[in-house]
DNA sequence: TCAAATTCGAAATAGTATTTCGAATTTGTA
DNA sequence: TACAAATTCGAAATACTATTTCGAATTTGA
């Protein structure tokens, strides 16, 4: 017990976070080329430069640094919609924007979108709904609730049929091409190989496809009406 | 070295026949409701009732478990896909069969649907890719192949899009159904509670939005006829 | 320069999958 | 029913995991 005044805990605020950006490129560049489940501590360890006591001192487990990537990729995610959707001049163009460019991410990073991937199937689920909700409210409040907006304008301007229910056709639209995504990414080059197209044209092809059936087409706003009251019925 | 014959190593079929059930059974009880991941060997040799050195006899890792599984899992829905179309007049009565049948089965067993979700994500992309196919061609000859000819007659009879490349539309079709229902099934009842809807609700939605967007609409009248005819067929 | 903060080393704990092997039991059949 | 081969059991051993512990050594910023 010293005369001074005893410093808190984080006291080198600039080298903590020096040794945490350390640990997590290493562990995401391991992640990416062996999976989260192939990559052990060890190997982030020594990737990293750090000894397993030190880790510890900045992640109590495997998983807040994994916790710790998906938020920044999230963030990440988020910057680069709001940004590309700026430019587009009407609602269906920006949903086009916005679809189009989980294609390119697919195309330029399909480790991180698979690293996505092997979160969704493996720990979601386990993990608290209210860790995941504050994670994904720093994505939705621009992109997501912003869509559903988007599609309200689409029909009130006649570019998509009257008949979608706007909540509930974008989750729909957002998760099939989320999954669609995640997906082709998980089985990478399999997929290639045996539907013999570049996984990101598929992406593309099922986009193309969600569009066209979300566009109001000619006169269908009879078959349209027809149909929205077949389906609220049913569902 | 008797003077007997000396029998070959599965002597005894039907009880091996028997063992193999407990210990697939078991485990599959086991991941569906633990996860993949989360089950451990000793469960599944408690669970069945064997003792590890038994059970390393029937299969030589856990991985090799996962794999009996995911075929018969994929056999049995095969079985249902081909039975189901049989009803379906048309082409595109049969392409709406096929998929609507995807959102019944995650309404149905969701921890099925969640077990292929977890083999996609981590163990697709390490397996061998002729381990894959051979196991793909189970479900594939029918309703896959079967798929993209059905979307070949729906452009020639007129309900479909004429712009479509029916082998690259199947792929992408099939795969935002899939990634959809599986991202569904991995993220369960957080979805629900977000998103306020039943997953399987989602999920049609999504189907049914890929469906209009295959659907021709070149000729309102004819389209819009067919739209419907379409639906109440389909419910 | 110095006290506190941080890191290092190295060993310890506990939970995995998988293997080994001789003794005990079960199986189908002659 | 008896028997030889097939199968199972038990129990311990191996080799990885993640995570913890703690005292000694080093680094940090004022």
């Amino acid at each position: 017990m010293g005369s001074r005044v005893q410093k808190p805990k984080g006291s080198y605020p600039a080298h903590r976070e020096r040794q945490r950006r350390r640990i997590l490129d290493a562990a995401e560049k391991l992640f990416d080329g062996r999976g989260i489940d192939g990559t052990t501590m060890a190997e982030i360890t020594s990737a990293s430069g750090v000894q397993p006591s030190t880790m510890y001192q900045y992640f109590s487990s495997k998983d807040e640094i994994v916790w710790a990537i998906l938020g920044e990729l999230m963030q990440e995610k988020r910057g680069i919609a709001t940004e590309a959707m700026k430019d587009a001049p009407h609602s269906l163009a920006r949903i086009t924007v916005l679809l189009e460019m989980m294609a390119d991410d697919l195309e330029r990073n399909p480790e991180k979108v698979r690293f996505m991937a092997q979160f969704d199937a493996i720990y979601a689920r386990d993990w608290p709904v209210e860790r995941l909700l504050s994670l994904e409210s720093q994505i939705h409040p621009e992109p997501f609730r912003f869509f559903s907006e988007l599609i309200r304008d689409g029909i009130a301007d006649g570019s998509l049929r009257p008949d979608l229910d706007p909540d509930l056709t974008m989750h729909a639209v957002m998760n099939a091409v989320i999954g669609a995504q995640r997906r082709l990414a998980s089985l990478g080059s399999k997929v290639e190989t045996e539907y013999g197209n570049p996984v990101d044209q598929l992406l593309r092809e099922s986009i193309r496809v969600l569009l066209l059936g979300m566009q109001n087409s000619g006169t269908p706003a009879e078959a349209g009406t027809r149909i929205s009251k077949t389906r609220k019925r049913s569902l």
